[in-house]
DNA sequence: TTTCTTTCTTGTCATTTGGCAAGCGCCTGT
DNA sequence: ACAGGCGCTTGCCAAATGACAAGAAAGAAA
């Protein structure tokens, strides 16, 4: 059995969890790998594993109108990887996360989160916490796609999470932004001049 | 002071709380009103009220690039009203919340919220519930902006929501669904043909 | 009621954005 | 090394969308 100490360290982020306790949880997880392109969810299945990703990096997409690939998210290291709507209210899901590189983490289903959040209230605590970070990161995520323009999303992106360009084609990075490949081609030759 | 029965029997969804408990809960919470066009919220303040919405309607939004107004969520009775981002990391909104019908309902602030938190637990769990249910909400809204078409979201709303189009002018409506109200007008008019 | 303000619709026009396709470069696998 | 595939850039064109403005309609205030 490999080294949990990232994932331990996560529960005790937040000073909500002790050390003790937060190993207790951990054992519960077990090892999971993913080759790159392998998918931790697709479209249409509920989404039934919470997934610490220690190494490697996924991404989150669903479908456009026409049917055409649009991302919903990215996870690099240290992230937790999984669908909360689905997840949470055992619905399908619409989105897909597939690996965008070999990936490595510790895993446990929605039954075992649940059996620990009710056996362990300091748990449910950092449960919470998480929640209201998620929701906040969607929310200004959200803001952002109102309150800034393409060319600003896309430097404050490459500027708060460049780990993003080491792994994902620019084309998906640009669905992300909420345009398309094209635009963000032009984006980047203005960008470049300026910068 | 009022009848406090839909405040508790909202505390009581998802059975979660205890009768008593929620009456308990209850009784931390204030009568307050805003009359019609008065604000909850303006930008650049932390958002410092967490407000059951018993009777009226109400609108946050925000500016986008050019300055112009932007619905970001509407509040119905029955609703709890407040901005997830700015109440629990104290950190300044970039959201209005505005009155759009003189309204009626029960308020705490945050560290009334903090305190019930920690001396009720089955409360955290209403807590963690309302959040899921929160980001659920929101993650639906975002991936209806990839999904679907501006009438299939327009025509959606007209189903789920009809009570928002007896308070807000279309032209709230337009900007909430990502459009302008010329363009919303347009979709009106194709689909009155329709129907 | 009368007046004033706001909202909704509709037309015209300009701009933005995307679709499409070609060319190029890079990487991968054989 | 070579072939094939994928991703990035760029140009051209078409379509969708928004800005603007005018007029009608509805609602609020006096």
């Amino acid at each position: 059995m490999k080294d949990k100490g990232k994932l331990i360290a996560l529960f005790q982020t937040s000073n909500l969890v002790s050390l003790n306790t937060a190993e207790e949880i951990a054992e519960q997880f077990s090892e999971k790998n993913y080759s790159k392109n392998d998918y931790l969810l697709t479209n249409q299945k509920i989404c039934n594993e919470y997934f610490f990703l220690e190494e490697g990096f996924m991404r989150a997409f669903t479908f456009d109108v026409n049917q055409h690939d649009v991302t919903t998210g990215f996870y690099s290291a240290g992230q937790v990887v999984f669908e909360v709507s689905s997840f949470f209210n055992r619905t399908i899901s619409k989105e897909n996360i597939q690996a965008l590189a070999d990936c490595r983490g510790w895993v446990i289903t929605y039954e075992q989160l649940n059996m620990l959040f009710h056996a362990i209230p300091e748990f449910r605590e950092f449960g919470r916490s998480a929640l209201v970070k998620g929701f906040t990161s969607l929310k200004i995520r959200m803001l952002s796609m109102i309150n800034e323009t393409a060319e600003e999303r896309y430097v404050n992106l490459l500027r708060s999470n460049p780990e993003i360009f080491q792994y994902a084609p620019l084309k998906s990075v640009a669905t992300y932004l909420g345009i398309t490949d094209t635009s963000l081609s032009r984006i980047r030759k203005e960008f470049s001049k300026k910068g």
